[in-house]
DNA sequence: TGTAGCGTGCTACATTTGTAGCGCCCTCTT
DNA sequence: AAGAGGGCGCTACAAATGTAGCACGCTACA
């Protein structure tokens, strides 16, 4: 679970969630505040060790990227936020999310329109 | 932030956005592991000093509460998991929440159908 | 071929977290 | 009124985190 880690750590991991796979320099450019290159190691080499970070050489130096799935992170953030700010109501945080308008175009109000009636025949199978 | 918090205090701050108000002895129970109550005691008066919770006298001794308001705080828990796993598109993320369907009732589903209408109105004002 | 530069790892250390123990002050009970 | 029990705060302390410094190796270019 991401939100066992430490603040700095958490920080990192989104980070590479965010941008993909990168380097402690681009890491380092990401991060709120400016971090000396051996800190970000650090973190990155205990984050390594508590299986969150997979990293992997290249001719620019190692590249880091979470270890766990974009996908299944996601879903796990998403119920997370659920369970505890909407009540377990995934509808609820998906009208919360509709409430963010000025984030959504009307094209987007169509997709999503679309996305409700296929869940709708998912449910009716 | 939220995310600002280490591991234990911010598990302490959800149940409290979770359960709302609650004494140690409440929040002792929603604890994932048994902790002592001075040490839920500890952690409370660091997350009272860091401004993340407000406590208040009542019958029942001292009842807990994140003195960050629902509202405030669903919105930025909710920006921040779209910024980082959705690529900022909050399109993206309601559509994850729609795939996550077992949770959906029919009913909610029509509901959401609404809500889109309703921002349409919003944006074409 | 020296030396400047970059990316790396190791180690060390201050600070912050995570946790328990102790003693205090109520209130209730006998 | 003497305990018993519960909630509280303070302090202490081990462990984890956050960060920097140093030394190494590999370019690359004067």
């Amino acid at each position: 679970m991401l939100s066992s880690l430490p603040p700095r750590e958490r920080e990192i991991v989104d980070i590479l969630y965010e941008r993909g796979a990168s380097t402690v320099t681009e890491i380092g450019e990401s991060l709120s505040d400016a971090l000396s290159g051996s800190a970000i190691r650090a973190m990155l080499k205990r984050l390594e060790a508590k299986g969150f970070v997979a990293r992997e050489a290249s001719e620019r130096g190692f590249v880091y990227a979470p270890s766990v799935s974009d996908k299944t992170a996601r879903k796990s953030a998403l119920s997370q936020v659920v369970r505890v700010f909407f009540n377990g109501s995934a509808t609820s945080a998906a009208a919360a999310l509709l409430g963010m308008q000025d984030e959504m175009t009307g094209a987007e109000l169509d997709e999503l329109e679309k996305l409700i009636e296929q869940a709708r025949e998912g449910r009716n199978q």
